[in-house]
Parts: C-alpha cells; sequence; structure tokens
DNA sequence: TTGAAAGCGCTAACAC
DNA sequence: GTGTTAGCGCTTTCAA
C-alpha cells in the first residue's frame, strides 16, 4: 500500500517497450501485434495498473463528466432527478459531478464557475431563480446546458421540465367538477417557473368555471428558512397557513397544494379543527410522494414525470454535446403530468350528474 | 462563443511574460512583482481566464475531489447525508463525485475502480453489502475511505453509522412499557448491518422484559424489485405484509418497523382491518421522516442524526487523507439516535404505574 | 523578481 | 508494428 500509483511508464520501462506501445494495446487500438498485446495486458494485469483518468481527460480535451447542480436534494422529486441522471449518464461513460446550491445565489454562481474550471463536458442543472445571466455565460462559453424544472423565459436556454400549468389546471377542474366553488392554492414562496406556472393553471380553471374569489384565492406558505435551506420541505409552515384559514371562517370548499408535504399539514389543521376530508373539504396535492397513496384519506394529486425529466434532460444534452456547431433552435418543454384520483377528492356531490 | 478557452499561455504572450510568472502572479505567490501582479490579473480578467483544474490537479497529484457513493438518493436519509457532504466537503475545497448503485453488487465494484481512476483524494461510501473486498483495495490503495451506515465488521475500515441497535432497543423498551407484550419487528430483506443492529436492538428489549416469542418476532419484508433499486422505498410491501400478520389472528399489541414508510403500509392495513393506533396496536417507526410527524396518529419514531453522521464522515476524512502515514486505529463510530415519541405509541396503560 | 526547463500521465502525429 | 517527438495546461525546480 501507499506506493505510487502504476503508469504506463512502469509497464513500459518492465517490458522494454515505449510508452506509447503500452497505451495502443491497452486503448485497443490495432496497430499492435497481437503477442506484444497480450504481453501488456498481462504485465498491466500484474502490476495493477489503473488508467488515470485526469491525464487521458487533459489530453483528450474531455473531461468525460457531466455537472449536475441541485438546489435541495432532499426533494424526493430531485433525488429521482439525480438517480436517473447518474445513471444515464454512467451509461454513455459520463461521471457526475454534483454540486448542491440550497437555494442560495452566490452558491448557484459558484457552482457555475467551478464546472467552468472542471471543464465538465455539458451541464444540468436546477437554478436558483432569479439572475440566469452566469449560466447563459457558461452556455455561451461552450458547455452545453440544459435547465431542469426551473425556466428562464428569457435565456435562450435548453429546458426539460413539468408541464405544471397544465396539471394544475386538470386538478383544479377535478375539484371543482366534486362540487368546489370556493377554492383556493397553497404555494412555495419561491420566485420560480413551477409556482407561476401552477397559480397560472389554477386561476384558468377558476375562470372557466365561472368562479371568483373577492380575495386572492393562491396563498403564499410562509418558509421558515432553517440552518439550511436543503431541509427537508416541511409540512410546518403550510399546517400554520392553514390554520389561519380555517380559523379565519371563511373556509373554502377544496385546498390544493404546491406539493404533498404542504398537503399534510393541511390535512392536520383540518383534522384539528373537527373537519373531515373529503366531506367538509376537498384536498389536492402536488407530487405523488411516496407516501401521498397512505394518508388517510389517501391524497389525491398531481404524478410528476421525475424520471422522464431525468432522461429526456440527459439525451437532449448529449445530443447538444455532439453537434455543437449546428445552432439548433433552443428547446423548451414541459412533460406531462398523470392527475392521480383518490379519496380526498372523491364526494357524492357532482356538478356533472 | 465556442472559442478555445484561454490559458496562461495566452495572458503569458499577450503580455510578454513568462506562462510561469502568469501562474505565480495568479496563485498569489509573493515573488511577483506588485506591478507585474496587477498587470497580469487585469488581462487575466479582460481575457477572461479561467484556471484549469484538471491540469493543475494532474501536477499537483490532487484531485481536489471526493468521492460519495450512495445506493439510493430517494432514501431520505442518504439524500440528507449527500446535501451534508457535499456542503461540507465544499468549505474545503473539495468536488464532489457522485456514484448511485442502486444496491447492485456490480455496480459497486464499477463504483471502486471509478473513484480510482479518477483518482479522488478520499470517498465516503454507503456499499452495497456481501463483498466489500473492493473498498478494501481501494483503501490499501492509497484512497483513504470512510463507510457510512452499513459496516463490514470483518473489514478494517473506518465507519460512521447510526447505534441502531440502541435505538431500536430503546424504542422498543418504550413499546414495552407502554403495555405491549406481544411485539413483532418488520424489517428490510437486505443482508445490512443496521438490519442486523436493529435487530438485535429489538431482541434485546424482549430479552430483558422476559418476552419470549414463540415464532420468530422479526419479519422480513419481502421487497419486490422494480424497474429500479433506487426507487423510493415503497409503503406497499410492508403493507400486505401487515395484512397477512392481521388475517393471521396473532395480532401483536405492537408493530416496530425499520422505516417510517413501512409504517404506512402498517397504518392502512390496520386502519382497514378496523384495528385503531395505538388503542388496539402500538406501532414504531424509524427515521423521522419528515411526513413521521404529520400522519394520523403522528408516529412514534427513531430520529436518525443525519447531518451529524455526514460532518463527521467527511472530517474523519479529511483526517486520513492529511495523516496518510500515522496509522491511526480504524475508528468505527454509531451516532446516537433519539426516540421521538408521538401518539401511535401513547396510550392509557402502562407497565410502570 | 523573472525566465527556462522539466515533468505530471497520457495520446496523437509522424517516422521507421 | 513499433519508437520518437510533441503537447494537453499547469506548477515546480533551478538559474539568471
Amino acid at each position: 500500500m501507499e506506493s505510487r500509483r502504476v503508469t504506463l511508464k512502469d509497464i513500459a520501462k518492465s517490458l522494454g517497450v515505449s510508452v506509447n506501445t503500452v497505451s495502443r494495446a491497452l486503448t485497443g487500438k490495432d496497430s499492435v501485434g497481437e503477442d506484444t498485446r497480450a504481453r501488456i495486458k498481462a504485465e498491466a494485469e500484474r502490476l495493477g495498473y489503473v488508467p488515470n483518468s485526469m491525464a487521458r481527460s487533459l489530453v483528450l480535451g474531455s473531461a468525460m463528466t457531466l455537472g449536475l447542480v441541485i438546489t435541495n436534494p432532499s426533494n424526493p422529486f430531485y433525488a429521482r432527478l439525480i438517480s436517473t441522471i447518474e445513471q444515464r449518464g454512467r451509461v454513455h461513460g459520463y461521471s457526475l459531478m454534483l454540486l448542491v446550491t440550497e437555494e442560495s445565489p452566490d452558491g448557484d454562481r459558484a457552482a457555475a464557475e467551478t464546472l467552468l474550471r472542471w471543464g465538465v463536458d455539458g451541464a444540468l442543472v436546477v437554478p436558483v431563480q432569479g439572475d440566469g445571466e452566469h449560466w447563459d455565460r457558461l452556455n455561451e462559453s461552450g458547455v452545453p446546458l440544459v435547465c431542469l424544472n426551473r425556466d428562464f423565459p428569457a435565456l435562450d436556454l435548453d429546458f426539460i421540465g413539468v408541464d405544471y400549468e397544465h396539471g394544475a389546471y386538470e386538478a383544479t377542474r377535478h375539484l371543482v367538477d366534486g362540487g368546489a366553488r370556493t377554492l383556493c392554492l397553497l404555494e412555495e414562496d419561491l420566485p420560480i417557473s413551477p409556482v407561476a406556472d401552477r397559480t397560472t393553471g389554477f386561476r384558468r380553471a377558476l375562470t372557466e368555471a365561472g368562479i371568483e374569489a373577492g380575495t386572492d384565492p393562491v396563498r403564499s406558505v410562509p418558509t421558515r428558512r432553517r440552518e439550511s435551506l436543503a431541509l427537508p420541505w416541511e409540512p410546518e409552515d403550510a399546517y400554520r397557513l392553514a390554520q389561519d384559514i380555517v380559523r379565519g371562517g371563511d373556509l373554502p370548499d377544496a385546498i390544493m397544494v404546491g406539493n404533498d408535504y404542504f398537503a399534510l399539514g393541511v390535512y392536520r389543521a383540518l383534522t384539528e379543527a373537527g373537519l373531515r376530508v373529503p366531506e367538509d373539504v376537498l384536498v389536492g396535492g402536488f407530487g405523488d410522494h411516496p407516501f401521498a397513496a397512505y394518508l388517510n384519506p389517501p391524497l389525491t394529486t398531481v404524478r410528476l414525470p421525475a424520471a422522464d425529466i431525468g432522461t429526456t434532460a440527459v439525451d437532449l444534452l448529449l445530443q447538444r454535446m455532439k453537434g455543437r456547431d449546428d445552432h439548433d433552435a433552443t428547446e423548451k418543454r414541459r412533460l406531462p403530468t398523470e392527475l392521480v384520483v383518490r379519496d380526498s377528492s372523491r364526494t357524492g356531490k357532482s356538478t356533472m350528474t
């Protein structure tokens, strides 16, 4: 142990051949005698040779590495993304460099810088919203880049996300069809495109149904940022807001939330007030997290195409990496969601009798 | 865009100085005139110079990278680990290379190989259980390595994990104190040390309480592996097993589970059979996942020191990386858990009246 | 203080 | 087929 790493030179010296012959023999080039190749392979094996990826990358000009920038791995949706992307990249021979930004703009900028320094061949990023200039620059400077889940409408960057707008529309409509006339939506308090999209879809469904609320039915959940923003979403803040709503007196027929964790808080607030789901209030979630089907009552929610997004994004990225000259128009795709109806929205009454 | 990356040589040429003066000026070495340094810095800025980490690492012999090998990022406990480790490493200037193994022995071996090729300065790994030989070899060949969460008792490797044994003991004892006389434990069907440790703790508590079960009270949840093992744990398999138990007739007073997701399945099976928690059956979980406190009833569970494990492991790793010669004995630490008592185990009756 | 030369480990171009 | 030379971008000797 602790012995210096074996290099091509060591093998070459030990066998009395040139370094370069060893290189060709080991990388499978055909300009090598069968016997020589065999001897070299054997010796490499004997010495325990392991190729040095760094050196290789340096001379080849390709890091054989993808960068993945995530705001919060504890978000189950992003966790799925991480798995999928790592796997898909690995299949194509790429290693993954992971950077966590925790919704920090500085972290976001630093991440772009780090990726540039390492010269990753491409990057997949869930950007911290706000100023995306640095991502645009990274892209311009030759590192292909695909944004995940959060779009910068103003920037000409590839984007693979979720069709939150339609998902929210569909779910809201479902609640309306179930008889709800007064609805509200509890949303994350981040200035990101998914929130904007869900809000739009929600409002559109209301408008179509001819429902006009006096006060704004979209409520932002005031999230208390703790030690670290990377904490799993907490149902607690939504719980508090839901309590306010319940106590406020103007109890809505249905409550829609931006993510399933919020639904947990809503459930509790309602239960504590002696209200029942779905008899008194319908509830619709977003994300179809693993616990959703096992709540009491099981939660109606919008399932996100997590795996699809991961593979689609990697494939698009690989394509961009290949054809770095042909400037295809940037692609902005929103993959479809799936409404999963469960008991939290099932009711006897319906406007569609 | 698409222009070749700016190098030290470019700056040197542009300014008529030597490459290495530029290097020293930019890396802050003091053997450079103040004026020269200023000019160089300005020119670097103007040209948009970005250091090439690969080249730097190659010559420095240090990748400035840590490897993290995880079986399944969708496990919330591991997700926390990822966040913590990435952050802690970054603070010390290290980038993170992430590898996902999905409980595949081949993937596990491949991961070790990849880390070796990249020459990471150290590795943190949640090993796929079974044969850990390759991790031992990686360690022997000069890459410091700390195992996370899962120990190889037979191998002389550093290990930072959870004191599952005591955690399970404490939780079980709590259930016994609550009046339970017949208990069972639903466990993951993986041959990993956490399962073994929890089982040991559970059994010890029973023995101490003088409880002897006829049939083995430890039940392995037959997990159906789907498309990918990286799926979030599914409550479904535990649900099925719990159904069997309920229908079997020998209903236990209390059910303990190896992770909170299993508790979701248990809750449902009990509810569907018209049984109430905690009145008819006490339930204890493991993990204190974000939803645990919001179930109905709130779940008594064992909280894991996720963040602690991450930081402790990184710190130990950094220490190993520093003192690569002084062969301190390997460290195997199990950090303490915390029993979080909630309503799922609260009952009037108690043996401790 | 600065420059020239050497080398990290590897691959590519060109000779032979 | 095989060896020689050159170079990826950077840092570290060692002279000047």
